[in-house]
DNA sequence: TTAGGGTTAG
């Protein structure tokens, strides 16, 4: 080796022409080693090369995924007239498929048959696989009745080509032949029908596909038992596919990857951690298939802690050029809400795909940061083609804005560039046009669905949801049932969701208990969340304490933060402080629960506690800040306001008509609820004057810009205040306007004095 | 020549 390649220095570089033994050699030796360029670069010097070396150069571009330049290396061997073999027709076959060139393909096919290569039965296996592969299923199969020699492999390529071409049925049929007319089945045949159940899900097949194999000794056999867990797992049966793995007499990593994907996949997200840790134990060393698995075990969870840890394997094992590790890496941090680890992650990676761009996108538009996901999907358009999942990754961008006009544009986009075939992308168009305000245009796109996942009717039921429209929601989940689609967990959050903001009581209870002992879903922290939110809001203090510590999981802060809420719709200032040193306990840093707290004190007009709790928080450092923020599109530029904000251009004429429109409803005698405002949300201080809330100043530069008649579209980061609330029915009456106000928590139409809400938010 | 585990979407 160290005397090639001082040969490569003084030889190659002084242009010296190879033709013989040596430099032959040298490029086998360059490209075994793994270094293609240089082996290349020495196989371009030597004349007259052998086919072995072509094949050989060919399927290394091919291994790499440069299918193109495997191909030209066909064309240019061809012209060379050196004479392909049936390998060199395998390999540029897959290349022609991997790039769908079926014309070429056919070319090829034509001009092995005019050499006559047709006694081959190798290389028609090679036409059938291309075939299969650009979805030419009549060409596939009759080259197979064609063929005089069948082997296994041709069988073989017959049941993958249909499971690959969503006909995994017939392959079966083909497989039942095989085994009726006593044909010679081997461990592939084993595996691709095994996989072919797990395409088209049919979990019963592949348990008699077990029971053959445990007569006919496949069950003995490594790769038989991953194929057979992972369909089990796949098809949504853990248990049986635990009952493999432990019955396994030899397990490789492989093994341990689909367990743990398994439970990645049903959200076992500690399963998974457990298992891995398993493998660890037992000396098998993960491989990147398994970290990617583990990592979406973290993502799905959010376990930031696990996932550091494994992002710290990773950089020591030099995994980090793997697409699909950093891709994962990039999800799990997203998932986690860790934006900035994604990014440094994203800006790390030297090659990116469509994988890493949506994920980015995806993840910017879920953490709330939806301008940085709008910037994200301009760049990403500018250097590669987008895809549906892209759509379905920016649409909730919009969505989160509330950027009904931005939102509109990339409908179009989707709608000029043909994404719009795609169910994920109808379910997110629909969700956007829910979160945007435009339910009746939701609805309208959800009717034109001819068959409606779940997601389509989740989005729809949560739509209905958060307009406060509680029986149309649970019409549609009704017609959801009724149309054969069960429920799963987010369904029912949204149903119970829907329940809470309609102040449906009763209904509430039906669905809860409908999920738990009829669905046999273990009910999760949001499910608790929306009971106990439904029970506080409908005066039910008691029993929604009763029912939290009946809770089979540990209630966090935001239940116990629904209660202090209802403690304050209710005036129960005993419970409040009971329920608040709950609160404080779980999340001390939250300054929004002790501002509740105040609030309530402050209503019940216990001035000295209000001072008391004042003092408390001035001595907490670090609190965390909640700034209110609103904001309004206008000619598809967005406008921003923060409470108390007087820097907008038109922040005098804003402020004039909010006084104006003040004086007019204390004539009209509209007293004004300053115990809502004692309190300010934003800053802690006491109102004295005017609450200036952001949401109020959105909503008057919209009565100022937009033409009498357009409805006034405003977004809020935070709740309402009931001071902005009664304001904006004020001026929906008075300046006889639409208003559509989005808060934190649902929708608020004002018109002609009155909410949709009634009371529920 | 056919064949086993992994990432993005409510």
């Amino acid at each position: 080796m160290q005397v090639l390649y001082d040969s490569k220095s003084s030889r190659l570089d002084s242009g010296t022409y190879f033709d013989g033994v040596l430099g032959s050699k040298l490029a086998f030796m360059y490209v075994t080693c793994g270094d293609l360029k240089e082996g290349r670069r020495v196989f371009d010097t030597i004349a007259n090369e052998k086919v072995f070396m072509w094949n050989l150069i060919m399927n290394e571009y091919s291994k790499m995924g440069n299918f193109k330049e495997s191909v030209y290396l066909f064309k240019k061997m061809i012209k060379l007239r050196v004479e392909a073999d049936s390998y060199t027709f395998s390999c540029v076959l897959k290349c022609l498929a991997a790039l769908g060139s079926i014309k070429e393909g056919a070319s090829v096919h034509g001009y092995l048959l005019k050499l006559g290569f047709g006694c081959y039965s190798t290389v028609f296996n090679s036409l059938i696989a291309f075939y299969f592969k650009c979805g030419k299923v009549k060409n596939a199969c009759k080259l197979f009745d064609e063929m005089n020699d069948r082997d296994v492999v041709s069988w073989n390529s017959m049941i993958s080509g249909y499971a690959a071409n969503g006909l995994a049925e017939k392959g079966f049929e083909m497989f039942i032949e095989m085994l009726n007319s006593n044909f010679y089945v081997d461990l592939a045949s084993m595996i691709i029908v095994l996989s072919g159940c797990v395409n088209c899900g049919d979990l019963e097949f592949g348990r008699t596909v077990h029971t053959f194999a445990m007569k006919s000794g496949f069950s003995r056999e490594i790769a038989f038992n991953n194929t057979l867990l992972d369909m089990y797992a796949k098809c949504g049966d853990l248990d049986s596919a635990l009952r493999v793995f432990e019955k396994m007499g030899e397990r490789s990593v492989v093994s341990w990857t689909s367990m743990i994907a398994g439970y990645a996949r049903k959200g076992v997200s500690d399963g998974a951690i457990r298992l891995f840790r398993g493998m660890e134990r037992e000396g098998v060393k993960p491989d990147v298939f398994s970290i990617t698995s583990i990592l979406h075990a973290c993502a799905r969870d959010g376990i930031l802690e696990t996932g550091k840890d494994v992002h710290g394997y990773i950089k020591e094992n030099d995994m980090q050029s793997n697409l699909f590790v950093s891709n994962a890496l990039m999800d799990m941090y997203a998932k986690c809400g860790s934006m900035e680890d994604a990014e440094s992650v994203y800006s790390e990676m030297p090659m990116k795909d469509i994988v890493s761009w949506n994920t980015m996108i995806g993840g910017y538009s879920k953490n709330c940061f939806p301008n940085e996901a709008l910037n994200l999907f301009v760049a990403m358009i500018q250097v590669l083609e987008p895809n549906g999942i892209t759509m379905a990754c920016i649409l909730p961008a919009c969505a989160s804005l509330a950027a009904l006009e931005r939102g509109r544009e990339i409908h179009g986009y989707i709608l000029r560039n043909g994404y719009s075939s795609d169910k994920h992308v109808l379910n997110a168009i629909i969700d956007m046009y829910a979160k945007c305000g435009v339910l009746v245009l939701a609805r309208l796109l959800f009717d034109m669905i001819s068959i409606k996942d779940i997601y389509s009717w989740t989005v729809m039921i949560a739509g209905y949801g958060m307009h406060g429209f509680g029986s149309e929601a649970i019409a549609a989940f009704n017609d959801m049932r009724r149309a054969g689609i069960e429920p799963d967990e987010v369904s029912f959050i949204s149903v119970l969701y829907a329940c809470v903001h309609s102040g449906l009581v009763d209904e509430g209870w039906r669905f809860f208990n409908i999920m738990r002992y009829e669905c046999k879903i273990e009910p999760k922290l949001e499910h608790y969340g929306c009971m106990v939110d439904l029970l506080s809001r409908s005066g039910n203090l008691s029993k929604a304490y009763r029912f939290i510590e009946m809770m089979p999981i540990a209630p966090d802060a935001t239940i116990w933060g629904a209660l202090l809420r209802g403690c304050r719709i209710h005036h129960d200032v005993k419970l409040a402080e009971k329920v608040a040193e709950h609160v404080f306990m779980l999340e001390p840093e939250n300054k929004g629960y002790y501002v509740l707290l105040a609030n309530i004190y402050a209503e019940a007009e216990k001035w000295e506690e209000v001072k008391n709790l004042r003092d408390k928080i001035g001595r907490r450092r670090g609190l965390k800040k909640n700034q209110g923020c609103s904001w309004i599109e206008i000619k598809g530029k967005v406008n921003i306001f923060t409470t108390g904000g007087n820097s907008h251009p038109q922040a005098k004429k804003i402020e004039s008509l909010l006084k104006k429109l003040r004086l007019k409803m204390e004539e009209e005698g509209y007293f004004l609820k300053i115990r809502y405002a004692l309190i300010n949300t934003d800053e802690m201080e006491q109102e004295v004057s005017l609450c200036g809330h952001s949401e109020k100043l959105a909503m008057a530069f919209g009565i100022l810009s937009l033409p009498p008649g357009k409805t006034i579209r405003v977004t809020k980061n935070l709740k309402v205040c009931s001071d902005c609330h009664e304001m904006a029915n004020f001026m929906s009456k008075t300046a006889g306007r639409e208003i559509v106000l989005r808060d934190s928590n649902r929708f608020h139409h004002f018109k002609d004095g009155h909410c949709s809400c009634r009371g529920f938010w």
